[in-house]
Order: structure tokens, then C-alpha cells, then sequence
DNA sequence: CGGTATCCCGGGTGATACTG
DNA sequence: CAGTATCACCCGGGATACCG
């Protein structure tokens, strides 16, 4: 039996895509793009460009710095893989891993109580608007 | 039976002293102030000046912005009393004691893997250190 | 007391170009 | 492919002063 090291299958280009503007989601971990990695490297190591796909519009250097920050702070692992073709992979950590936890928690809230945050905050922007 | 309004015991000026560099602690909501300001009006509204203590350091621009956007998305009710002396009242709307939920899930998961938070840190740091 | 009005600074972020 | 280097901009946030 042989047995490849475990390749998730590819990420969805469109897993962010309806919506995201993290103005509504109202949790977030490191900097902006921190939590967004991290569910990326929830089903298997990535690689960086792998990373960059769903996460539509990070530029390199955006996404370096927190993959950077994140393994720093003991989230996510990184290993050169040797070989013919350069390949780097991020994965999680266990500590890593065990942010997915609360992160979930959050999201979860979140999405049972999106139409009254959707609704709550028109109802926010109508009276700044009367105000004004 | 008189029925006064009801009023929380007063703040702890040092409820976040001991740490909250917010670095370690991985969940954050709206701004840098947010999450303190749903902890501080957990027991019930609060005046401006008196969230001013245990926020300390924190200027009255500061606060009053971080509250108008919390008071925009819902999360947070501004009730002006009448009266001889000016008075206004900050409390949590429904949806905004929902957040402590999810932010109670982020923050014990903070603090049962703190030490872990830390560590991994720490080393974090030293590999830094060694690379440059 | 409960804010506004200004000024200002640092850095987080993006755009672009370049590299091993 | 997996980044680095550089520039440049915006704005979150603090400091200070003032107001109804």
C-alpha cells in the first residue's frame, strides 16, 4: 500500500466569494487575512500559491506577512518540501487547529443570526442618515 | 415595591489590567476597543465616563467612535436620560449580548491554551531570532 | 458630563517590479 | 514557484484643545 502524503482535494476559488467583508463577520483572528488562511489549511496542507486563489486579490507580500505572523505564533507550520520543483506547504498545528474550534463557534453565530445583523445595521445606517 | 432602574455594581477599574495585549488574545470584534466595551456592558448599561475607567488609556474620540459603530451595527443601544445633569447610557441590544456568546467560546479557549499561547510564542520568536 | 474638532503619526495594505 | 524590495497611500488611533 502506498501511501502519498495526504493532498486535500483543491480549494474552491469561490469558498469567500458571496460574501466576507468581515464587516459583518464580526470576529477576527491576527490580522485581516488570518482567519481566511487558517480555514484554508482546514482540510490539509496548502501550498502558497494554492493559498492565493480563494483568497481573491492578496497580493504576495500580504499573504507571506501572515503566514509569517501565524507561524510565529505557533498556528501554522511551514516546510520546504525538496525537489526538482520548488514546493512550500502551510499547515496547521495542533494549537492551530485548535482555533478552528471557537473560530467555528463564531461563525456559526454568525450565519443563525445574519438577518438581524443584515437588518440591524440598515436600520443603523437609516438613523445615521436621518441624523446627519 | 419601588422599582429603580436597574444599576450594575460599578466597574473594576483593573478587570483587564493583568493582560490583554489583544496579540494573545486571537478574536477580535469590530475595533480595537469593541470586545471590551460588550464585556463592560455585560451587567447591565453603562454610563460614558464610567466605561472610560477599566478602558484605560482610552481617549473620548476613541470611545466615542468605537461605541457609534457598535451602535450602527445593533450591537449596542445609546439612550440619552433627562434630567439636571447630563446623563447617556450605553447597553447591550439582543444581538449584542448574542455576541458574548461566541466571544465567551474565543475567550476560554484563550485561556485553557495560554500557556500553550505563549510557549508556542516564545518560540515562535526564538526561530526568528535565529534565522536573521 | 458627554462629547467635537484638529492635528498628526505609525503601520497595515496594496501596487508594482524584481529574484533565486 | 515562492517569495523580496520599494514606494505610496490611507486611516485607525492617540494627543490636545474646545464646546453645550
Amino acid at each position: 500500500m502506498t501511501n502519498p502524503p495526504v493532498r486535500p482535494a483543491p480549494l474552491d476559488p469561490e469558498m469567500f466569494d458571496p460574501v466576507c467583508p468581515s464587516a459583518l463577520v464580526p470576529f477576527r483572528v491576527g490580522d485581516k487575512w488570518a482567519t481566511l488562511i487558517l480555514r484554508c489549511l482546514e482540510d490539509g496542507p496548502r501550498r502558497f500559491s494554492e493559498l492565493k486563489v480563494p483568497l481573491r486579490g492578496i497580493t504576495a507580500k500580504s499573504l507571506t506577512q501572515s503566514l509569517r505572523a501565524l507561524e510565529r505564533d505557533g498556528f501554522v507550520a511551514r516546510t520546504e518540501q525538496e525537489g526538482a520543483v520548488r514546493r512550500v506547504d502551510y499547515a496547521l498545528t495542533t494549537l492551530g487547529r485548535g482555533l478552528l474550534g471557537p473560530l467555528d463557534t463564531a461563525c456559526a453565530w454568525t450565519r443563525e443570526h445574519w438577518d438581524e445583523l443584515i437588518d440591524a445595521q440598515e436600520a443603523g445606517l437609516a438613523r445615521a442618515a436621518g441624523r446627519h
